[in-house]
DNA sequence: CTGAAAGCGCTTACAG
DNA sequence: CTGAAAGCGCTTACAG
């Protein structure tokens, strides 16, 4: 490598230029009480002048403060194991920034309980070092009364997952839902004719409330009003069980023998993988969400043609970042940042990052 | 933001444990010469046994010298303008590590052009400077020939876009040819019948001895070999004008009027959509490769279904944060990354990243 | 073979 | 309202 010519540079020149001292200097640039007008308005021209950018390096050497940020998102379900993937997002990306003194406290609350979520909620606001706050915002009423509380004490939060687009958060990674429906629509139009039956099912405790489900069905129908059109049958099953779902699909084949495809919408889609193989049934499609073990498990078997896929992990991820960026850059971060919508088959599902 | 509570910390423990200076600390660190073998174990050991970890910041902020280095990709040419994409990724890891004193010198050849990547490798070499290496090795003799200098220099390399294994460079980012060509095929597979007939069309000047598209071809036929087989036409274009093109598909499409599926093996696909387009046949299914402006408009335009992917740009950003992650802090690098295969219709392409 | 000292570009008490 | 000085954890001449 090669030496570094050297120039009088940063805090040090600036000073030189404004005939002030550098704690001055330093005083303008966080904005802190204690400068005089006049030697404020100096700097500052000199600091646009230069269009001097602080060294984050020796700021964050210099520094001796803890950043310190917090999560909330479900824990892992015996419905779904979805929730593990964007805590590894979390820990990935706290790995790659604990070197610069960040802290992130990870709290859980249960998807299938609304209490437990405003229990996380209130164990949170006792803390009295938060910096940011990353979130799932399952359900919306409790986390636009926590994000408000957020607001009035100034921690910056950004959303994961869905987005409540009111609350105006610092930042939302997640998957623009409709689109995401219609999408499966597209690559189902490709895969059908116009005579075939589509099945579309949810499964979900509370389809009705689950705004994940709803949108993306939205997006769906969406696609076929606009587009050549299918025989579409909704279903929804309300008990997750294995059992439960079983029986409901026995039903619906016997009914129904000329099925075409089933399009799960979220990634209960291995249920009915296992109901297929079951009943060896192998010449109905089936197309459902999410690139986790026991999906790719029936992905590889052939009992599941296509998986739709929003990179969880990378929501988290890049959640925890934007963040770090905003604390300590002051860096401003995109609003909405929709993941791809990715299609993943056998043959590419090798090389998926989730 | 907390603050952090003081150890006495990094060199200057061990000097004080090993009861010498941190200057002797750090010459064991670097494993320069002028230190005893006896205070070399010493100090070798407190490291273990402290499990140390060098402060990054700090070695950076201390440290005066500037980190080189060159990238050597295709330029853009009439043909396809694919090789703006990884250009953009250079840039993109450029920015993010030029604070730290990182200088990427970018060098271009022409693809069609054996002699001008030679010419590029030896206006490369003069340089005596050379930190790192990015390379996107398209003319396999002469790339070796390069790196083997490199080696011999003790300058890592890493490979995009394609890979020459026995070369062993620090890392490869970019797509596996052969599972990519069984990616299209699987998804052929399920836009056709068996009796469907599927044209396989590679358009470059130097088909015979273009690795990209023989190992996609070679994934592609295998898939068909394995899996239920389709009639499969390969036709070769060697001339890549648009004339050419037109003149050649007349003739196939005249010569087989049930004709259900091209798959045209890299970017060219936009060629085949203009021609079908003026003669205005949608009743062809179209896949083809590479998310490139042209491409997206005929995707949009629903004259090309599907195009597949490699995220050429992501592949240079990693190469270039592969060089830098193992030049500044030493880190081993994955080998071999492959890139994510994607498969992007009308309804997703607008949330695709490269 | 080894060490004392200055410096990288900031932040942080502390003194006035 | 302002400044001098020490310090963050390293690297780099320089002296011996």
């Amino acid at each position: 490598m090669e030496k570094k010519e050297k120039v009088l540079n940063g805090v040090k020149e600036i000073a030189r230029r404004a005939k002030v001292s550098i704690a001055t200097v330093d005083r303008v640039l966080h904005n802190r009480a204690g400068v005089s007008e006049k030697t404020k308005a100096k700097i500052l021209e000199i600091i646009k002048e230069l269009d001097y950018k602080p060294n984050i390096l020796a700021r964050r050497l210099a520094s001796s403060k803890t950043m310190h940020l917090y999560t909330l998102i479900p824990e892992r379900s015996a419905e779904t194991d979805y929730w593990d993937v964007p805590l590894q997002g979390i820990f990935q990306a706290e790995n790659e920034i604990k070197l610069y003194n960040v802290k992130v406290s990870k709290f859980f609350f249960d998807m299938n309980d609304k209490q437990s979520f405003i229990e996380q909620t209130k164990r949170i606001l006792k803390e009295t070092d938060i910096d940011g706050l990353l979130l799932a915002p399952a359900f919306v009423e409790e986390a636009i009364t926590f994000t408000e509380e957020c607001k009035r004490r100034n921690i910056p939060f950004v959303f994961i997952n869905s987005d409540i687009p009111q609350q105006k958060s610092l930042s939302y990674f997640g998957p623009n839902l409709f689109h995401s429906g219609q999408t499966a629509a597209h690559l189902i139009q490709y895969l059908t004719k116009e005579a075939d039956k589509v099945l579309l099912l949810n499964i979900a405790k509370d389809i009705d409330s689950d705004h994940h489900i709803l949108r993306k069905q939205e997006g769906f129908m969406h696609y076929f009003q606009e587009n050549s059109p299918r025989t579409i049958v909704t279903e929804n099953l309300y008990d997750t069980s294995y059992a439960a779902v079983k029986k409901a699909l026995s039903k619906i084949v016997k009914a129904d023998p000329d099925l075409h495809l089933i399009f799960v919408t979220n990634s209960r889609v291995a249920l009915v993988a296992r109901f297929l193989k079951e009943i060896g049934k192998k010449d109905i499609l089936l197309i459902g969400y999410d690139f986790l073990p026991n999906n790719i498990t029936y992905l590889n078997e052939g009992l599941i043609d296509f998986l739709i896929c929003e990179k969880p992990q990378e929501q988290a991820y890049r959640g925890i970042k934007a963040l770090y960026r905003f604390l300590m850059f002051e860096e401003d971060q995109e609003k909405e940042y929709f993941m791809p919508i990715d299609i993943i088959h056998r043959e590419n599902q090798q090389f998926y990052k989730n």
